[in-house]
DNA sequence: AGCACGCCGACT
DNA sequence: GTCGGCGTGCTC
């Protein structure tokens, strides 16, 4: 069947952003039919009706296609190409280890300007550095200006030049005042071209723990190693990357710092361009693409030396890579959850081991896959056991609310708590993975529920708003006073949800400020940035709020955290629901008692003798991982086995299941004896959004069968017909099966 | 993914 | 008699 390959006609073999497995080829551009262009280079092709950009993967001397049949590229974009040998390497990697289309992993990599064709080129962004002149004035010289005296101190205080970026972060106000200095000749323009190292202010001091990190690390650049830095809140690991970070960029190398989007606040990122001035670039997702992009070209063209960011900034280019920091890597946001569904943890370690270099992973509370190759000696275990300075642990209790009665969800014994923090002038934080007024809504007299059309699931009751909303499509209607089921009906709120307990809370703490904090109330551009300064300046009580509130966030009078209903996450059918439940556990208390004030955790449940409960409060993650961890190895469930997840979705409920009959059937053709198959059955909550959802899971515990297995499946499954009805997509290392 | 081509129902 | 529904097929 092989078809003979034409002789002697130079093709460019290109990879185009379209859901296909395979390479396109093209005859070079007349006015420039160059045989060595490099992989990497971007160009603009006919495809189909339309133009595309595509990426250079090789130039052949012989085509599979008809050379009558091959267009022409219509012109060459990048002079050089945008992407490194290493790079490419990196993107194949991950192409063939996702099955994914590699014109779309290509595209996943860029930014979205790059993506359109537009020119690579950096709208050199102005630094400004002192003159010999400007180091040696003294500041006081400048005290009838007091702007200029303020921009002249922060220079003279990094001894470095600093980029616009840098100092739009500090102070919106600072150009005239840099322009004056200019013409008294203290500043000037700083055109150097060099990597900056940024030094800007001293490294803070370490305890053994912290160095002894830092020395295991940096002792090691250079050369491949993971390490999990297990350290616990307020333990110091932000100072652990800092100082690693100092010694790379004294080698004149770059790093990668990725964080979960929501770590990425204002504070941080003050925190690293204070210690690292000009070298810094950030890039997450509430920038313009514009802003994207030039961070992008700054890291790919050497001209900054830090890349702070989130997920997607894993796959910038960087010339001259040093390291890869990866915190909170337990965090779910680090998997991509459409389109191509990496995991920018595992895609991290394969770049790192592809350059050569170490790799960094930092959690409080370490996902039991990074734990176990920590226990077999595959990461080098960091742990940082003490918080930094002299704050205390904080104690965590359960308070069995069994039988005792309740005001919306808040026991006695936990308001007698309240009452007596506040009375100390201390705030409490209250956590409920809940928002909304109430998740249903019930007819007192005949059981009618409200339950959106579209999905399996009931709408929630938003009081405030007078809606009932759909928290899995987003659909929302009025809400209803009248049963419409038995017309004469009363309708019941019932259970619990952020917007009822502020409410109880306003109605038994007249005198004190709740502040609620949830994606309803932080819907508005830089609300929840308003709100953390006002609990921070003191001018909150109680704060109130669901998941947000377990990361980053630092609130240093919270004395008291509680958990309202801890129970809703002992009982579910996702296998990894306890680990995340005690991730949360323990992000949530590390919210409390970070200054010389000890915490107090308090967690409301019904279950108080439960094992992931009882375990986890005397004897701390560590041992509730191990015992988790057994778990696993005895249900034969990752990180003890390799999964890749298929799942489907149509309008027509008949059609996913069959879809996935076929997949699976086929899979069953080039069946390795290891490989398990287990579905099709309809997902979690089958019905979202008027489509109906369906899944099934391969399973192995030798991950090359797994591969093979995907290997010989796709391609068939490209070639089925029928599979063009339903929307499907391949999980490779699923986290959650929904 | 787009975007054509291609045959069967309600309309200027 | 046409405009347009989305089924099917292709993209070098």
């Amino acid at each position: 069947m092989a078809k003979k390959p034409f002789q002697q006609t130079l093709a460019y073999r290109i990879a185009i952003p379209v859901p296909l497995y395979r390479l396109f080829d093209y005859l070079p551009p007349e006015s420039n039919p160059n045989p060595n262009l490099k992989p990497g280079t971007r160009l603009e092709v006919p495809f189909g009706k339309n133009n595309k950009i595509g990426y250079l993967i090789a130039v052949v001397g012989d085509s599979d296609i008809d050379p009558n049949k091959l267009k022409r590229v219509c012109r060459i974009i990048d002079e050089h190409p945008l992407l490194s040998a290493q790079d490419l390497k990196l993107l194949h990697w991950v192409a063939r280890y996702y099955h994914h289309p590699i014109g779309e992993v290509f595209s996943t990599a860029f930014p979205v300007g790059l993506r359109q064709g537009k020119a690579a080129t950096l709208q050199g962004e102005k630094c400004y550095a002192l003159t010999a002149l400007g180091k040696t004035t003294a500041s006081e010289t400048l005290k009838r200006s007091p702007k200029q005296k303020s921009v002249l101190e922060k220079f003279q205080e990094h001894s470095q030049p600093l980029s616009e970026s840098t100092l739009n972060a500090w102070n919106s106000h600072w150009r005239t005042a840099v322009k004056s200095l200019i013409d008294k000749q203290l500043l000037t323009l700083d055109s150097s071209n060099t990597l900056p190292h940024g030094l800007g202010a001293d490294d803070l001091p370490c305890n053994p723990k912290q160095q002894a990190a830092i020395n295991a690390v940096s002792t090691q650049l250079g050369q491949f190693a993971v390490f999990l830095l297990e350290g616990v809140t307020g333990s110091g690991k932000t100072e652990v990357y800092m100082q690693i970070i100092r010694t790379v960029l004294a080698q004149g190398l770059q790093v990668l710092v990725l964080v979960p989007e929501i770590t990425l606040t204002p504070q941080l990122e003050e925190r690293f361009r204070q210690r690292f001035a000009a070298a810094i670039t950030v890039s997450h997702s509430k920038l313009t693409d514009n802003q994207r992009q030039t961070a992008w070209l700054q890291m790919q063209q050497g001209r900054s030396a830090i890349m702070l960011g989130t997920r997607s900034a894993l796959f910038t280019p960087c010339p001259n890579l040093g390291l890869i920091i990866l915190d909170e890597e337990h965090d779910s946001s680090f998997k991509q959850q459409e389109g191509l569904r990496f995991s920018a943890r595992d895609v991290a370690i394969v770049r790192a081991k592809q350059h050569g270099i170490p790799v960094l992973l930092g959690s409080a509370t370490p996902s039991l896959e990074s734990l176990y190759n920590a226990q077999r000696g595959r990461y080098q275990w960091l742990q940082l056991p003490e918080r930094a300075g002299n704050a205390l642990a904080p104690v965590l209790q359960l308070l069995d609310i069994r039988n005792k009665p309740l005001q919306e969800g808040l026991s006695d014994a936990l308001l007698a708590d309240i009452e007596q923090t506040l009375a100390k002038n201390e705030q409490v934080l209250l956590f409920l993975n809940r928002r909304g007024f109430a998740p249903t809504l019930i007819c007192h007299s005949c059981g009618w529920v409200a339950h959106c059309q579209r999905c399996d699931a009931n709408l929630v009751i938003h009081a405030f708003e007078q809606l009932l909303r759909c928290h899995h499509c987003g659909k929302e209607q009025r809400l209803l006073h009248h049963c419409p089921a038995c017309q004469g009906g009363t309708l019941t709120a019932l259970g619990l949800g952020t917007e009822r307990v502020e409410n109880v809370l306003n109605a038994l703490f007249p005198q004190q400020t709740i502040v609620r904090l949830d994606r309803d109330s932080t819907q508005r551009k830089g609300a929840l940035q308003n709100y953390l300064e006002q609990i921070n300046q003191g001018h909150a009580d109680i704060i109130l709020g669901t998941q947000m509130l377990a990361k980053g966030h630092h609130f240093a009078n919270v004395t008291l955290v509680a958990i309202l209903d801890v129970d809703s996450g002992l009982f579910s059918i996702d296998f990894r629901a306890p680990e995340k439940l005690a991730q949360l556990i323990v992000q949530v208390s590390g919210r409390a008692g970070r200054a010389e004030k000890p915490g107090r955790v308090i967690l409301q449940t019904r279950h108080p003798e439960h094992p992931l409960l009882t375990t986890l409060i005397q004897d701390g993650y560590q041992r509730f991982a191990t015992l988790a961890l057994a778990e696993r190895k005895q249900a034969g469930l990752p990180p003890y086995s390799y999964q890749a997840l298929f799942r489907a979705a149509a309008v027509d409920a008949r059609l996913p299941p069959v879809f996935l009959e076929t997949v699976s059937q086929l899979a069953r053709q080039h069946l390795k004896s290891t490989l398990q198959i287990l579905g099709p059955v309809p997902a979690p909550m089958s019905k979202r959004a008027g489509l109906y959802h369906y899944q099934l899971l391969l399973q192995s515990h030798k991950r090359q069968d797994l591969q093979a297995t995907l290997d010989a499946l796709l391609p068939a499954i490209e070639q089925h017909k029928p599979s063009q009805k339903v929307r499907w997509s391949l999980d490779v290392d699923p986290i959650d099966l929904y």
